[in-house]
RNA sequence: GUCCCAGUAGCUCAGUGGAUAGAGCGACCGCCUCCUAAGCGGUAGGCCACGGGUUCAACUCCCGUCUGGGACACCA
């Protein structure tokens, strides 16, 4: 675990022992069912100290003590653990059972230093050391400006990759390319007609920046126009493709959205790699032929059918790209892979995860699917739906157009993935209470405003400053709280894959703090000496500000030093 | 028909089995001659869709019903 919230561990193992020693004494049955772990809650009521735990009713049962004798018991034992009770500065025993657990201020001060001396660091874990993670989203046809349906991922995906970092994980980003099949040569037919100046297929792209390419690839190369058909169309395809792909980088980049790895769908049928594969799978035995196709039996584990991995007339089901792709991760070395995908694919988790059993994998263990619901976008209260350039729906430039990176990254990011969003742009771009991350970054750069004025006036500040006995108010008590909380945050994000987490527990952290700073005078007033009180108040605005550009930078949304 | 997701304040939505269910907006009332008012405080507003079950404890887990959205190719 991390050592970052030491604290609250110490006080957890404290409480096992307790227990155990309140067994083996007799003082609670043998028979009582105590578990290998405790973990505190926050209470969302101060009243309740700064932490709690329930355990004595969930004892209550197995020992057959009433709950409040088990809590009696252990706050006496908590009393006479010298580690615990120096941590302490009281046990209190509420409601039905449950332990109120108030901490020491000079417990309090330990979380500031922390934070003080790890930096940027603060928040990290190992909690997934050792895991090989691949990240696997966006993944957009080349065939099209990246539009609404992938903004989300792009800014979910990135920070889910921050998350799963900072928690210890070896993530490989990577952004599939589907750049073989009907549709890349619908692609090429679509730029080649749009060229020549001919009625482009029916089933083709129609959007305007067809053309936009068409021009550009004219214009450097001439002669497409008047090669063979075949070869034309080819030709059309690979330059479009080179040119859209760079596009979609660009404007990923433009997001702060980056990866590691931008893997070709085409590359998995170059040097026999298919057959490699299909031989694989064929050895875990749920491969066969049937009509003059070759299936994998996907119905062995919970898919509603089979699914054809090579068509009838020799080609390539879609299906044979994802078998391929699937052992290609692991055979890089991947434990863990992760799938994010829009709701419309949503019909592909059942077959994915048969395929991860079919190739002899855990599909509990070794695949993790996401699903992501539908974003839609507002502005004067209406729906936007078309794009002029791109002829379908808002693309992802467009929105970084309109409300700028930070707004959209967090707006997207803040939602858990699996309901629906609505995008306000309106809101967006409005400079109030409403647009969260202009509250989040607001806290941030009052800090650093009320930092710069500490210099000034010659207070001093940091983990020299510390005074956590001079810290006594009850706003004091919440924010150092709040701010010893971020390191569980974001194993929880981790391990949930839920980054979200970080956008809330940020909003929560920075709500703390304007409350702070509403009734906490931090800057000497007038002609008043500065004083200790000054340095430690500066010292836990520094603190604060580091664990709020923490927080931001897993978003990948920028933390401001002046608005 | 089968499968997935959702249903929480007037609106947009948080809420990893715990105590009195939260935030923002909208409504109403307050707070800047001194650290950033892009801020803070207060009032009003809830059968957590409905019915069962599991549990010491359910908005949370399980089953069913209703409503809304989406998906179900030898397409990609």
């Amino acid at each position: 675990m991390s050592s970052d919230s030491g604290i609250q561990e110490v006080i957890e193992a404290g409480i096992l022992r307790a227990l155990s020693d309140l067994t083996s004494s007799g003082a609670i049955p043998a028979s009582t069912q105590i578990p290998h772990e405790i973990t505190l809650e926050r209470p969302k009521n101060r009243d309740h100290g700064d932490y709690a735990t329930s355990i004595a009713l969930a004892l209550a049962k197995s020992s057959g003590l009433p709950p409040r004798d088990i809590a009696t018991l252990l706050k006496g034992a908590l009393q006479a653990d010298g580690e615990i009770s120096v941590a302490l500065s009281a046990i209190d025993i509420a409601g039905p059972g449950f332990l109120n657990l108030t901490l020491a201020r000079a417990s309090q001060g330990g979380v500031l230093s922390t934070i003080l001396n790890r930096g940027a660091d603060f928040g990290k874990s190992s909690t997934l050391a050792g895991v090989k993670i691949n990240l696997e989203f966006v993944s957009a046809n080349p065939t099209g400006p990246l539009h609404l349906g992938h903004t989300r991922w792009a800014a979910v995906g990135d920070a889910l990759g921050r998350v799963l970092s900072a928690a210890g994980a070896d993530v490989t980003r990577e952004f599939y390319v589907n750049d073989r099949g009907v549709q890349m040569d619908l692609f090429g037919e679509s730029i080649r007609a749009a060229a020549l100046g001919i009625a482009r297929p029916e089933s083709g792209y129609h959007g305007a920046y067809i053309d936009d390419l068409a021009k550009l690839i004219v214009a450097s190369n001439p002669e497409f126009k008047t090669l063979e058909l075949n070869e034309s169309i080819e030709a059309f395809r690979d330059a479009g493709y080179a040119l859209q792909l760079a596009d979609q980088k660009r404007v990923l980049g433009e997001m702060n959205t980056h990866f590691d790895i931008w893997f070709s769908e085409r590359s998995l049928y170059e040097e026999n790699f298919f057959n490699h594969c299909l031989d694989r799978l064929k050895k875990e035995g749920h491969v066969f032929e049937l009509d003059g196709a070759v299936w994998l039996r996907t119905t062995d584990f919970g898919d509603d059918k089979d699914r054809v991995m090579i068509k009838s007339d020799g080609s390539f089901a879609y299906f044979a790209s994802d078998s391929a792709y699937y052992i290609s991760k692991r055979e890089r070395g991947f434990d863990v892979l992760i799938y994010m995908l829009g709701a419309d694919h949503h019909g592909y988790v059942h077959r994915l995860k048969a395929l991860a059993s079919c190739a002899g994998d855990d599909p509990t263990k070794n695949i993790d699917i996401l699903i992501g619901q539908l974003v839609k976008i507002l502005e004067n209260g209406e729906e936007l739906k078309l794009s002029k350039r791109a002829g379908t729906i808002i693309t992802l430039e467009e929105l970084i157009e309109k409300v700028g990176v930070d707004a959209a990254r967090y707006t997207l990011i803040r939602y858990p993935v699996d309901t629906p969003m609505v995008m306000d742009v309106d809101v967006l771009r409005s400079r109030t209470n409403e647009n969260p991350v202009y509250y989040v970054q607001y806290a941030h750069a009052r800090i650093c405003g009320v930092l710069r004025n500490a210099t000034d006036l010659g207070i001093a500040y940091g983990v020299d400053q510390i005074h956590p006995e001079l810290l006594e108010h009850e706003r004091e008590r919440e924010l150092i709280g709040a701010l010893g909380e971020f390191p569980r945050i974001v194993a929880s994000a981790a391990e949930l894959r839920e980054p979200h987490r970080i956008a809330r527990y940020l909003e929560e952290l920075a709500g703390v703090y304007h409350r702070f700073y509403a009734d906490c005078r931090v800057l000497p007033l007038g002609d008043e000496q500065p004083s200790s009180l000054h340095s430690a108040r500066a010292t836990l605005c520094r603190s604060t500000a580091q664990v709020i550009a923490n927080s931001l930078a897993m978003l990948g949304v920028s933390a401001p030093e002046k608005m």
